[in-house]
DNA sequence: GATGAAATACGCCATCC
DNA sequence: GGATGGCGTATTTCATC
């Protein structure tokens, strides 16, 4: 963090409240962090401007649209070399049911996040797309059985 | 998915762009699907009230937040009964470092994601609050090292 | 589902503290 | 850096077809 991206106490104020509500007007917003409008609307222009905030989404309900099977794969590769990641990391941000996907510590080892309808719809995207991505030597599958904590914004 | 959770074409795309951005107006919604606004403004409403659309929200950037540490975490459970379970469940949920967390299949185990400042930090999330979850038996941490997609709508 | 008008709320700006 | 007030407009809502 420099100096650029200090964030005060408004500042925090105002990002969890647009964090639980994208569309609060300036006036609300202002209301509620005990500011008027002006400074209120700069800052949440600046936080915007300084890319603090990326942006707005709507959050829908995996369930509500048949999306609801989620499974972690754990992914080696056989080449670990800079070009052979990139490489990976390019086809695996291409694939829209990756939902996430963090490089781990120890093995050149990726953890990947699915989304799919079921069972039988995971077994395609891993068979057509996961395995097939470039690099992969082999892929172990962990099937969540219930979602304790959910954090998706789905994208359609 | 019963009857009353279908979506059409137009529906999708209405998701569509209001995943990308919660902000769009009706009428620039209406001009992107190709219907007036009437039933436009009238799809979104019944999408929000069907739970489809859950809400809209600000994204955030971790890393301008010095929220850039991810570390999945497998824990296991001492007792694997219903009652601990929900125990369990419930404590996780309290968590605001725990981002995600999936019950996975085999052997009762969780997959927590757990976000923070750094190392050091997590080592003190684990330490005085993953580990002292209810009926937590054992821990092992995996360290990510790169974020390549990553999903987060951090909640400040 | 389309059209169009009316009421409102919103963001923006100029001014002042 | 923040407050106040007014202006212009964009947005929603509603009545009509």
């Amino acid at each position: 963090m420099s100096d650029m991206d200090t964030i005060d106490a408004v500042d925090r104020k105002i990002l969890s409240a647009l964090t639980q509500n994208a569309r609060l007007p300036i006036v609300e917003l202002a209301r509620r962090v005990g500011l008027s409008k002006t400074p209120v609307a700069a800052r949440v222009r600046a936080l915007e401007e300084r890319g603090i905030i990326r942006g707005y989404r709507a959050i829908l309900a995996p369930e509500k649209l048949d999306l609801s099977h989620v499974a972690y794969v754990e992914v080696k590769l056989m080449d670990t070399r800079q070009a052979a990641l990139s490489e990976f990391n390019d086809a695996a941000r291409a694939v829209p049911e990756i939902e996430e996907c963090y490089m781990i510590a120890g093995g050149f080892d990726y953890l990947v996040k699915v989304r799919s309808r079921d069972i039988a719809d995971y077994r395609r995207v891993l068979g057509e797309t996961i395995s097939t991505l470039p690099h992969v030597s082999s892929t172990s599958t962990y099937i969540a059985m219930e979602a304790v904590v959910e954090q998706s914004y789905l994208t359609l």
